[in-house]
RNA sequence: GCCCGGGUGGCGAAAUCGGCAGACGCAAAGGACUUAAAAUCCUUUUUCCGGAAACGGGAGUGUGGGUUCAAGUCCCACCCCGGGCACCA
């Protein structure tokens, strides 16, 4: 047949339609099938699809198709992180109420979706945004005030001015919003809502070591820094005068000897009844001045407050000082400082001619001689009484005990990571499921009334509190206690709370009763593989990872994490520029689809670089994609049916073809460098082209039979497409996987490549499992060879059998 | 400052276990087809030296050293880029 040209918006829109209903993509409830649970991060829908969507997408397609046609049950949902902020701002920039523009955005973006034959379950949609989704948000939450694990304080919180709301301490990056990041964050004390996470910090690091290996170590890393573990001892220095105990922590109890003052947080407590007006003054402008700058650019400053506090351990009296590097968050917001073993109260000693005096020494310091200080190492410990001469860490060790024992302090350990604040100024929102009752204070909403039902008619102005506070029939409640009026708590949830226990749902997406059905997680988790940006390491994954153990201890779950294994694909760039809303560059998925084709564009952030790193949006690279998707196109055309033909070059082309399937193969199952796997096909494409009139029509049909397979999880479209052209039936992406033959896709004769001195002089083939001895005088025999060695002594010859003889010559 | 990545042609990159550096793609140049262009197909393309050419030889993976028959890959030191954490006691 003479070869037809690359239509691929016939092609697609083809496919499409007949795709419409069909429901190839369903997850089987009951399967004697392995399960995969493979999931990308679900999106927010903020309208339009990109291409950096189309490569997380991408990615786990590829890998769904490949599951399926290994035979597994696959679930593989999508849904909508559906709640949140840019719905608000639109809803006052446009007059939308945020619930319309929020459901126009999911119906475009599904379009979109369909449109590039992702495979997704679509009746297991979720949309946090629902009350049928949200009110488990409300039930979680009840759960966890019951438990002591959600919790209402006054606090010091994290306010951006842009946003108008609280922020967690994990949206604050460098000091200014996650969204805005040229607006410092300020500091408010409000009334606020938060969850224990910290009473999980331990468990979250232990059970890294699960997770090690399934996820990447680069975000293992990121989440143990975060949550900062660290280990010390907390002792009580007593206010000289009243003997008030003043607490500080410390992981080097060792050194306490060489204590030389003590420094509290300007914002401690204690200064209330330490220091005079003048110095709460200055004191209030230290904390001032230091807010929102980065640290290394502020200097050390302290006020010594007139008084001395004592030294449990030996008796002496130390001055206490306040300081700007001392941080009221951390640890008990007081510290001792010594000098000759801190860097930090080295520097603010000095500064301020504050005694320093060392108690350690290096355990191999020859004696007579001093080590230069700071000198903040583990060592010897001196000067110290009875505890002189112990190595550091048992040093620790026993005055940790030894504080314990008489009283005066403990062991300890303290955590970086704080209570996850979830309140938020805001209405599009889950409302908080609690009543403010003047008699009976915070009453739960009992769980029969559940869900809160967001009200739909509300003004939005973005001013410093929740709009919600303003629709009366949402407020004005009666206590489901007394019966008397009250308020109905006006504050919404963090939308991290939503995507925190999206993937559960999915399990089960639509029951009534409960947030889902425990069997049914029991079969599907943990996800197998899930898939997602970098940027969320810390948010998301730690609130999840959070509430994976929460609902594992309230009983609903068995499984300690969400996910077993986790991928970070990297950033999608355009032409070498990051995409962004106001440089207006961002490159969109209905553009690539009609202008390239879906496949052209899925295969396109699949190419070029491992799925793992930063790509580059390039036309003339997508161009490039385009033309190899027309050239496989061409040659199954034209070569469908085929004349009669030599079939001198079979042999070769399935040897091609089944080194192709095995590196695809390969790569599937271990690294996923899905660049290589294209570029594999490339090759073989290239040779089919090459040797086209050397392949008979008994080999053809097999072949191009199994490129159709193998290009199925990339180009779902043009592979059905070559599929039905071939005369198979049914959808591609659901017949077996082909398997490679070793055999068939091992070289005839191995080519040994013939080095002297190291380098590449000649090449011989010999057979496969030729011996040494063998391959050795073939070698010293080759004529170029012998060019380079005439003459020379030759030393000893290295012979790797199948692969190479390296003749070493003086 | 500490902890992770990374540095290879004009460009994106490949080389998975220490064994032929530069697969594949882009861009560029030349050719075929065409009245012409586009599309398509074919060829060339790390660099220097020699050669009319086939070809031959040298150098080459951030820098300097080392281990080895053999190093992009391993070790030591340094430089640069990206990311994370950061007065965390």
């Amino acid at each position: 047949m003479p070869e037809k040209p690359y239509d691929h918006i016939a092609i697609e829109l083809k496919w499409h339609e007949r795709w419409q209903n069909a429901d190839f993509y369903k997850a089987e409830e009951n399967s004697s099938k392995p399960k995969f649970y493979v999931l990308e991060m679900l999106p927010y829908p903020s309208g339009t699809l990109h291409i950096g969507h189309i490569r997380n997408y991408s990615i786990g397609d590829a890998l769904a198709r490949y599951k399926w046609m290994r035979g597994f049950n696959v679930l593989h949902p999508m849904g909508w992180d559906a709640f949140g902020l840019p719905a608000e701002n639109a809803a006052i920039a446009n007059k939308v109420p945020p619930r319309q523009w929020t459901l126009q955005n999911i119906a475009a973006m599904k379009k979109t979706h369909r449109r590039f034959a992702f495979s997704y379950d679509w009746d297991r949609e979720v949309s946090t945004c629902e009350p049928e989704y949200y009110r488990w948000n409300q039930w979680f939450f009840l759960q966890m005030l019951e438990r002591g694990l959600a919790y209402r304080k006054r606090a010091l919180v994290n306010w951006c001015p842009k946003c108008a709301t609280v922020l967690a301490n994990e949206q604050v990056v460098d000091g200014c919003c996650w969204r805005h990041e040229d607006t410092p964050v300020e500091q408010r004390a409000l009334d606020q809502w938060f969850l224990k996470i910290t009473a999980y910090a331990d468990q979250l690091l232990d059970d890294m070591a699960q997770l090690e290996g399934g996820w990447p170590d680069r975000v293992l890393t990121m989440q143990r820094n975060w949550i900062g573990r660290s280990e010390g001892t907390e002792v009580d220095f007593r206010l000289e005068g009243t003997g008030e105990p003043i607490r500080v922590f410390t992981t080097r109890v060792d050194t306490i000897y060489g204590a030389t003052c003590v420094i509290l947080a300007p914002e401690h407590p204690l200064n209330e009844t330490l220091l005079d007006a003048d110095l709460k003054v200055r004191a209030k402008a230290m904390v001032d001045s230091r807010a929102g700058r980065d640290p290394g650019d502020i200097d050390k400053e302290g006020i010594f407050t007139g008084h001395y506090a004592i030294n449990p351990y030996n008796g002496e009296r130390v001055p206490i000082w306040i300081a700007n590097f001392v941080l009221m968050g951390y640890g008990t917001g007081a510290i001792m400082a010594v000098p000759a073993h801190d860097e930090r109260d080295f520097e603010f000693c000095t500064k301020y001619g504050i005694p320093i005096r060392p108690v350690i020494r290096p355990a191999d310091l020859p004696s007579g001689e001093s080590v230069a200080l700071p000198y903040s190492e583990y060592g010897i410990v001196e000067n110290s009484g009875e505890w002189s001469g112990l190595p550091s860490a048992e040093a620790r060790r026993k005055m940790s005990a030894f504080a314990e024992q008489q009283g005066f302090g403990k062991p300890a350990i303290t955590f970086r990571i704080k209570d996850w604040g979830i309140s938020r100024q805001r209405y599009w929102g889950t409302p908080i499921p609690v009543i403010h009752c003047p008699a009976c204070g915070v009453v739960p909403v009992p769980e029969d009334q559940l869900p809160v039902v967001l009200p739909d008619r509300i003004e939005i102005t973005g001013a410093g509190r929740s709009p919600l506070e303003n629709v009366p029939e949402f407020v004005n409640v009666a206590c489901p206690k007394c019966g008397e009026p009250a308020r109905r708590e006006t504050d919404t949830m963090d939308t991290f709370m939503d995507s925190s226990w999206y993937f559960y749902r999915y399990c089960d997406p639509h029951n009534s009763e409960r947030p889902f059905d425990s069997a049914k997680i029991a079969y599907w988790f943990e996800i197998d593989q899930y898939i997602g940006g970098i940027e969320h390491a810390i948010l998301h994954l730690i609130y999840s990872r959070f509430f994976t153990k929460m609902m594992r201890d309230i009983g609903l779950i068995s499984n300690n994490e969400p996910a077993r294994r986790l991928f970070t694909q990297g950033m999608v760039i355009a032409e070498g520029a990051k995409m962004s809303k106001s440089k207006g560059n961002v490159v969109g998925a209905d553009m690539l689809a009609d202008k390239f084709g879906a496949d052209t564009a899925r295969m396109f952030v699949l190419s070029n670089v491992p799925p793992e790193k930063e790509v580059d949006w390039r036309e003339a690279g997508a161009e490039g994609t385009y033309r190899f998707l027309g050239r496989v196109y061409r040659f199954v055309t034209r070569n469908v049916p085929l004349e009669e033909r030599s079939g001198d070059a079979d042999r070769k082309v399935l040897r091609k073809l089944h080194q192709t399937l095995k590196k695809i193969t390969e790569d599937f199952e271990t690294r996923w460098h899905f660049n290589t796997c294209i570029a594999s096909i490339m090759e073989l494409v290239n040779l089919l082209y090459a040797e086209e009139q050397n392949i008979s029509a008994a080999a053809m049909p097999q072949i191009l039979e199994t490129l159709a397979l193998m290009l199925a999880p990339f180009a779902p479209y043009l592979s059905q497409e070559i599929w039905e052209t071939l005369g198979g039936e049914g959808p591609v992406f659901r017949r077996a996987w082909p398997e490679f033959d070793p055999e068939l896709a091992k070289e005839d004769e191995a080519e040994i490549v013939v080095q002297v001195n190291g380098k590449v002089r000649s090449k011989i083939t010999a057979p496969f499992g030729t011996p040494k001895e063998s391959l050795e005088s073939q070698a010293l025999a080759d004529e170029k060879v012998q060019s380079f060695i005439g003459g020379k002594q030759i030393v000893k010859v290295i012979t790797v059998p199948d692969k190479l003889v390296n003749i070493v010559v003086k």
